[in-house]
RNA sequence: GCCCCCAUCGUCUAGCGGCUAGGACACGGCCCUUUCAAGGCCGGAACGGCGGUUCGAUUCCGCCUGGGGGUACCA
């Protein structure tokens, strides 16, 4: 098992078949928060050594994603691909120890006798037929250029253990497990024996995976005693399952992470919510930035079962984080997203918004009345129920008219007067509210009114009133 | 088929032999209120089943059931 004087050392170690999604990032961020607690280190690595399901621009993504996310890795990436000699010859020395063995057999006979042992109801494994050819044989049919791979050697007897940070203690019979490829015929290696040497030369102290490695982790194992190397300890933590319980893979739309950026999410309230997939620091705290998530990390409290991915908590801690950014940072996320807007002109209306977004892609449409006219009013929204078209143009020109002379231009000024304006024509404040809000900005939701009109500026909320007039008078009455 | 893992409100979870089984999201109600939010208060909502162990099981053990994963010259 691993000793402590080895300092901590973890990685992330995705195959370039696509983008990061959720339950990748989460994986990510167990090794992320581990090793920047520990003061350890996480390294990032690319295992591209299946060469047919490579997918262009797939480990950039991947970095993209992680960087958004606040995780920086230490070191270069370990590109597999870029490795093979180091792999052979890790190889080579199994051979030599005879913790492994050439095997010639051919996909047809290997498809063959697949079928049989499903046939007669059998574990399907591979027969071992090779295992017991002499290594002089063995070797000479290599040279003769007969293709070939190399096999892991199992114990035919007796069983394998190891205690797993999340599981607990996992227990595996020896002749349950299968003599895998370790090399394929290519020359490349599969991923148990890369995963090996470099987990070694890297010297990983903790293995966190996804536990659909739970079940090779024994051979795992045993090739690290194979190589006569210390094993890292195991974390293997579960699946992150879609609101169908079925687990968020490509199959089911799993989402870049990045789509998540796009959709106005701030990379905090993702981590926080992955985060809290399967673990949880144990207190009733909730809404943790990420320094706080470091300082509470624990792999122990891991949960050991699948976790169903809750997008509306997502949506309300995403309010959350917004709600803690100061005025300037919440204006210079959103101005990206606001072509023509610049962060600057956005700041001043943060007060306004910022309590009730939920994403920031939300600030658009809820600001977007101050740098642009209303388009075409809706008569029945500019209209209060039970009035009429022609009193309630008459009702914009007195607010005009009335906003006009107002001697300052700030919220208490205007809303006194407004006041006092629904006083006088016997208007409920909503109703009166309401029309004026439709007026100024042509929507029925909107930050609040008063404070909205005194940041446009007295003299586009006289213009956009009396354009609400006329365009009620010019109206055919019905 | 064989191997392995898992099991508390709808969801995320706290719990580590004795609790009125706690919190959060979502949901419902009320308050606040110029819309929408935010905020505050209140409410409904869970230990899959059966056997053990024990004075006592959500908690420990076994079985069942139900999920999930693995079973490739994929990771």
């Amino acid at each position: 098992m691993a000793q402590g004087d080895r300092s901590i050392r973890v990685r992330y170690a995705p195959s370039p078949t696509g983008a990061l999604h959720l339950g990748g990032a989460r994986t990510a961020l167990f090794n992320y928060l581990y090793a920047r607690q520990q003061g350890g280190k996480f390294l990032l690595r690319i295992e591209d050594t299946d060469r047919a399901r490579l997918k262009q621009g797939s480990q950039s993504s991947i970095e993209e994603g992680l960087r958004w996310l606040g995780m920086e890795w230490d070191e270069q990436p370990i590109i597999q691909s870029e490795r093979k000699e180091a792999y052979a010859k890790a190889a080579q020395g199994l051979l030599e120890s005879g913790a492994a063995y050439r095997c010639f057999c051919t996909p047809e006979r290997l498809e063959q006798m697949r079928a049989e042992q499903r046939a007669r109801h059998e574990p399907e494994r591979y027969d071992r037929r090779c295992r017991s050819i002499p290594r002089e044989e063995s070797d000479r049919r290599a040279e003769a250029g007969e293709r070939f791979v190399i096999r892991q050697a199992m114990p035919l007897e007796g069983a394998t253990t190891f205690h797993d940070l999340v599981m607990g203690t996992v227990t595996f019979r020896n002749d349950t497990l299968d003599d895998h490829v370790l090399l394929k015929s290519d020359g490349f290696p599969t991923y148990h024996l890369a995963f090996a040497v470099d987990d070694h030369e890297s010297r990983i102290s903790h293995v966190i995976r996804g536990d659909g490695w739970l079940p090779s982790a024994p051979k795992h194992l045993l090739l690290f005693q194979a190589f006569n190397w210390l094993p890292p300890a195991f974390a293997h933590v579960p699946l992150v399952l879609g609101p169908d319980k079925k687990p968020l893979a490509k199959r089911h739309g799993a989402k870049d992470v990045l789509e998540y950026r796009d959709a106005g999410y701030l990379p905090e309230a993702v981590d926080n919510f992955i985060a809290f997939l399967g673990w949880s620091p144990g207190t009733e705290e909730d809404v943790l930035a990420i320094d706080e998530l470091i300082a509470r990390f624990s792999i122990e409290k891991i949960q050991a079962s699948p976790a169903v991915a809750n997008l509306e908590r997502l949506d309300w801690l995403n309010g959350q984080f917004i709600r803690r950014l100061s005025a300037d940072e919440l204006a210079s996320r959103i101005a990206p997203r606001f072509s023509g807007v610049t962060a600057d002109a956005l700041r001043p209306l943060m007060p306004l918004v910022q309590e009730r977004l939920r994403t920031l892609n939300e600030a658009t449409e809820m600001l977007r009345f101050f740098f642009e006219e209303p388009r075409d009013y809706r008569p029945d929204q500019l209209v209060p129920k039970g009035r009429d078209a022609n009193g309630t143009a008459a009702v914009f020109q007195a607010a005009a008219e009335r906003l006009r002379r107002l001697p300052a231009w700030d919220h208490d000024t205007v809303e006194h007067e407004l006041r006092a304006l629904a006083e006088h024509l016997g208007w409920s404040s909503r109703d009166l509210f309401m029309a004026l809000r439709v007026a100024v900005t042509g929507r029925t939701v909107t930050p609040p009114l008063i404070e909205s009109m005194a940041h446009l500026g007295q003299a586009p909320v006289i213009a956009r009133l009396e354009r609400a007039s006329a365009s009620l008078s010019n109206a055919p009455e019905r």
